[in-house]
DNA sequence: GATTGACTTGTCAAATATTGTCAAATCTAA
DNA sequence: TTAGATTTGACAATATTTGACAAGTCAATC
C-alpha cells in the first residue's frame, strides 16, 4: 500500500514541520486527500507532484521519478510471476 | 503506437491463417475491437489474452508478459526522460 | 474526562477514461 | 465491379478515478 512517493513527501514535509493542512493549502486540494496521498491511498496527478516539489522546496524531478516508479509498481504488482520478464522488454526498447 | 503483443498476436493468426473474425468469435467480441488489438489501438483484456493463446495454441505466459510488458511501456511513455531511473526503483523492489 | 488540533477513514457524486458495438469506409484479390 | 476482410470514427455503456465532506481516531493539554 505504501509508495515511494508518499514515503519521501511526509519525510521532507515533517522535516520541515510542515502541517498537511498547510501542503493540502497550497493544492488546493482537501487535507484528507493529502493525507492519502502520502499514505499511498491515492495518486497525485503529475501536476500535484509538481506543486508539492516546489512548495516543500524539494527536486521536482526526484518526486516526478518516484511517482513514475510507483505507477510502474501498480502496474506489475499483479502479476509478479512474469514481472520480470515484461520489465526486461520494457527496458530493451527503453534503450532504444 | 504498435505493441508487442498485437504484433504476436497478428503473427500467430496469420501463421495459421485465421480471419481476425474466427478469433473475435473465439472472444466474443467485435471484430472491429480484434483489429484494435492486433494494431495496438485497444489493449485486451487479461482473459481476452487468455483466451487467445488458448484458440491461437500459443504459450499463455508469453503472451501476457508481452501484455504487461506494454502496459508498463505505456506507463513509462510519457515520460522518456526519467523512465530509466524509475524503471531501476521498481526493479529493485521487484528482487525483494 | 472534556477540549482541541492533526490526521485518518468511509462514502458519495462528479468527472474522466475505457470498452465494445455499429455503420461506413477502405483495401485486396479475383 | 464485386465480395470478403479489415480498418476507422463516432457513440453509448461501463468502469475507474477524483476530490469533498462528514465522522472518526489519536495524543496532548487543560
Amino acid at each position: 500500500m505504501v509508495n515511494h512517493l508518499g514515503q519521501k513527501i511526509r519525510e521532507l514535509r515533517e522535516k520541515k514541520s510542515l502541517l498537511l493542512r498547510q501542503v493540502a493549502a497550497h493544492l488546493e486540494v482537501d487535507t484528507a486527500l493529502m493525507s492519502k496521498i502520502e499514505r499511498g491511498e491515492r495518486n497525485a496527478s503529475k501536476q500535484q507532484v509538481i506543486s508539492i516539489a516546489s512548495f516543500l522546496k524539494a527536486d521536482e524531478e526526484e518526486l516526478l521519478t518516484l511517482w513514475l516508479a510507483d505507477k510502474i509498481e501498480s502496474t506489475i504488482v499483479e502479476e509478479p510471476k512474469i514481472a520480470y520478464e515484461a520489465m526486461k522488454i520494457a527496458n530493451k526498447n527503453l534503450k532504444k
